[in-house]
DNA sequence: CTTCATAA
DNA sequence: TTATGAAGG
């Protein structure tokens, strides 16, 4: 979810290909999330190994990883750490949506109602501490790093992209502008397109969105961007009832800050204001990390997607060779550079 | 979601 | 070559 302020901001579309070279510091639940919900067979039913357990994340996360290897982009992927105590009530909310999606997902499918059926589905999607250690195991034979946030993911990937370590984060969630990362891609997706629930296809292409150009467009400070958003409402706090980005944007605009707004005694603004703001300015954040990026353990891949979770063979070696073919390229160039 | 096979 | 649908685990 996140803060909605797509109204507000202008994204810049990108092709994959011209993201090459660069390194990316990627929301790693907002991703497996994904892919947990969207990978699924007609009637909703995600993919299941031998025993049975889930692997839709792994699948969305070999093949994309590997895709973006090949690319020459670097991936590193930050996962979630502990959330703060704010956030308790969205993430109750979001249990009690999923078990009631649950619930009308057995429904749509004894009725027969297959696109129901997915639809409710695709919001059944649970991230279990197997799912993550498994992707872990998986990111770590691919070679590719990743890290585990001390609190929110998209603090630590904004505040990796702020000390310029990466070049962007990626999330579908806007909430790394709001903590300050300067540059956020959107859909960082292979495919240029996506199904819809109607069934329908629209083109997707990813997007770059710069927070100097959203603040200068709104002509905002990022503190009082972030002041927008928690009258919107953000995972830490509600909104205010009746108010969007329009009048967020037009209130603040006019008055400077929530302490203003408050002033003029019309809004009733979020007793925790403060506490949200500093979540988003002065977040809980990690210096210790390395980004490094590995040779491909083939056999080590092999081992966690067809070993373990019944993958099968052929199409693992199929995708590693093409990665294997541009890791030997670029590695031979490095070596002619020398010369 | 991404890949694969098949059709226009 | 591009579009569409089914399969993947």
């Amino acid at each position: 979810m996140g803060v909605d302020i797509s109204d507000l901001v202008e994204a810049r579309k990108v092709a994959l290909a011209d993201l090459s070279g660069r390194s990316i510091a990627i929301d790693a639940f907002n991703t497996l999330y994904q892919f947990l919900s969207m990978i699924r067979q007609p009637d909703g039913t995600p993919l299941m190994d031998r025993d049975g357990r889930v692997t839709s994340h792994l699948s969305g996360l070999f093949y994309r990883s590997a895709a973006l290897l090949e690319l020459g982009i670097k991936p590193v992927y930050v996962f979630d750490g502990k959330p703060p105590e704010l956030k308790r009530k969205t993430i109750e909310e979001r249990r009690a949506a999923k078990e009631e999606a649950e619930r009308e997902w057995k429904k749509a499918l004894v009725e027969g109602d297959l696109k129901r059926a997915l639809s409710k589905a695709s919001r059944t999607a649970k991230l279990d501490s197997d799912m993550i250690e498994e992707s872990l195991s998986l990111l770590d034979a691919l070679g590719i790093p990743w890290i585990r946030a001390p609190s929110e993911g998209e603090a630590q990937m904004s505040h990796m992209v702020r000390k310029g370590d990466v070049w962007a984060g990626a999330s579908q969630d806007f909430d790394a502008i709001l903590f300050g990362a300067p540059n956020l891609v959107r859909n960082l997706t292979l495919a240029g397109k996506r199904r819809l629930p109607s069934g329908k296809t629209v083109d997707v292409s990813p997007e770059v969105i710069e927070l100097a150009d959203v603040l200068s467009r709104l002509e905002v400070s990022r503190e009082q961007l972030v002041d927008m958003a928690i009258l919107m409402g953000t995972d830490f706090n509600d909104g205010v009832r009746g108010i969007g980005p329009k009048k967020a944007y037009a209130l603040i605009k006019r008055l400077g800050s929530l302490e203003d707004v408050r002033a003029e005694g019309k809004v009733l603004v979020p007793d925790e204001f403060e506490e949200v703001r500093r979540i988003f300015l002065e977040p809980e954040v990690t210096d210790v990390y390395s980004l490094e990026w590995d040779m491909v353990d083939h056999e080590g891949v092999r081992k966690v997607m067809c070993d373990k979770h019944s993958f099968s063979v052929d199409r693992i070696d199929a995708v590693l060779a093409k990665v294997l073919a541009k890791s030997d390229a670029s590695a031979q160039r490095s070596l002619d550079s020398w010369s």
